[in-house]
DNA sequence: TAGATGACTAATA
DNA sequence: CTATTAGCCATCT
């Protein structure tokens, strides 16, 4: 079991219509202080369609620059298909973590 | 092998 | 309130 797998094994478990943070991950994974490689393994890694790395935000529920995505548009229209709603705030997306953090 | 890096977070100033 | 500093730890150079 490396880290990436681990990493997007917890991802998947993100129901859909619902986000984690990156922190939570890390936690699931058994390595509560490593929530940058989290990121950085998605970054690595981003199997679309198979890891919903779309639904990973940080602790203030934005959403990752969009250049990880290929483009901010995609992101937000693979949330809005989920039923999660992106708030565009000065050119970054947040979701509203009150309504839509997984919460197992 | 050692040092720099970063899709993070929390604690200070 | 915003801005800066400091830990964090798996990769990358």
């Amino acid at each position: 079991m490396t880290f990436d797998e681990a990493v997007y094994n917890a991802v998947r478990t993100i129901p859909k219509g619902k986000v984690a943070t990156y922190g939570m991950i890390a936690l699931l994974i058994g390595r509560p202080r490593a929530a940058r490689q989290v990121g950085g393994s998605l970054h690595r890694n981003p199997y679309f369609g198979d890891v919903p790395c779309h639904r990973v935000v940080n602790r203030e529920g934005r959403l990752a620059p969009a250049f990880a995505f290929g483009g901010q548009n995609v992101q937000a229209d693979l949330l809005a298909r989920e039923g999660v709603p992106t708030e565009l705030r000065d050119g970054l997306l947040f979701v509203d973590l009150n309504e839509y953090l997984w919460r197992p």
